[in-house]
DNA sequence: CAAGATACGTCAGCCTTGTTGACACTCCAA
DNA sequence: TTGGAGTGTCAACAAGGCTGACGTATCTTG
């Protein structure tokens, strides 16, 4: 990063310009697209999407979650989750169980299956971010890793912060 | 996959623990959502969305870029590209000039309305990103280009570290 | 100059994944 | 037992990706 008088050069980062914070969005944006690249290829082998890839991860993250709370965690409306969950379901990746507290709700798991997909999508992705841990070193990822959770809504911070297994049951 | 004491621990990151990983890739997903949330608001009150804006922002990253040059960029085809070019030509906020060396080339440019919803959206996100990098500080800043940057394609690597104002070709 | 290559635009049609609207089932409390 | 709240589902639509096929200028080269 042998770059201008650099970021870190002393003062610098106390103006924020314009122009490095410009840098930083792209960055994000360039990034991102890195970070998505190899699931997306996956994905595209077998005609699903990063819709049916975030379904997946967040049913690993918290075996047992409701549809609702999915939703949460996802954002989006629950006729855009259901065409996702209903089409994993048939495909026999994902499970849902009648809730034995509250029958309203649907208990989610996945599969053996399911886990097969779930961990090679995420066995790419996580190839991806060591490797980019590595080349930037320990030091930085820590500071990575503030700044994402700075840049968090904090209604996602507190999903991000407080998981542990929040799944619930 | 026992949690491990801290990932804020000092030492810890040499292992990049699959779970310290997936709280990486998380962080990522739940980040990306606030960095677009400010800018989508506003676009969403115009009728655009995250498509026009991505090319508002490249255009006036560097002005008189060519079309083929954001396809580059954006990675998208020309098809999909062309129909935000011409609702944004429509509506007067970019324009596009005839090449004067090559004439096949159309030159683009923000008018003065489209420079105008460039820096509201910019702004925004500005915003965001500058109250993130506040929070996280100096160092963490550093890090978290670092980091996107080895997270990059190495082609837009290119592209990223590059520009300075790479516009035509 | 003729022929091919390049840059751009556009039509048509498809797919994924968002959206809203309407509705059904289940639980709980009045 | 009935109404409201929570939850899940189906139908229909829109944005914005995609591919394929062409048309039209405009270079560039044999």
């Amino acid at each position: 990063m042998a770059e201008r008088p650099g970021p870190q050069g002393g003062h610098g980062l106390l103006y924020l310009t314009d122009e490095q914070l410009r840098k930083g969005i792209e960055a994000m944006f360039f990034a991102y697209r890195g970070f998505t690249a190899a699931p997306d290829r996956i994905l595209d082998e077998q005609d699903y999407g990063r819709a049916h890839h975030r379904a997946l991860h967040f049913i690993q993250r918290s075996p047992g979650t409701t549809v609702g709370n999915l939703l949460d965690i996802l954002g989006v409306t629950k006729q855009s989750l259901n065409r996702v969950l209903r089409r994993l379901m048939e495909d026999g990746l994902v499970e849902a169980r009648v809730g034995r507290e509250d029958r309203r709700e649907r208990h989610l798991h996945l599969t053996e299956k399911g886990v097969a997909l779930e961990r090679a999508l995420s066995e790419a992705q996580r190839d991806r971010m060591r490797a980019a841990y590595r080349a930037a070193g320990p030091q930085a990822v820590q500071g990575f890793r503030q700044v994402l959770e700075a840049m968090m809504d904090p209604e996602m911070r507190r999903q991000f912060d407080g998981d542990a297994k929040a799944g619930g049951r």
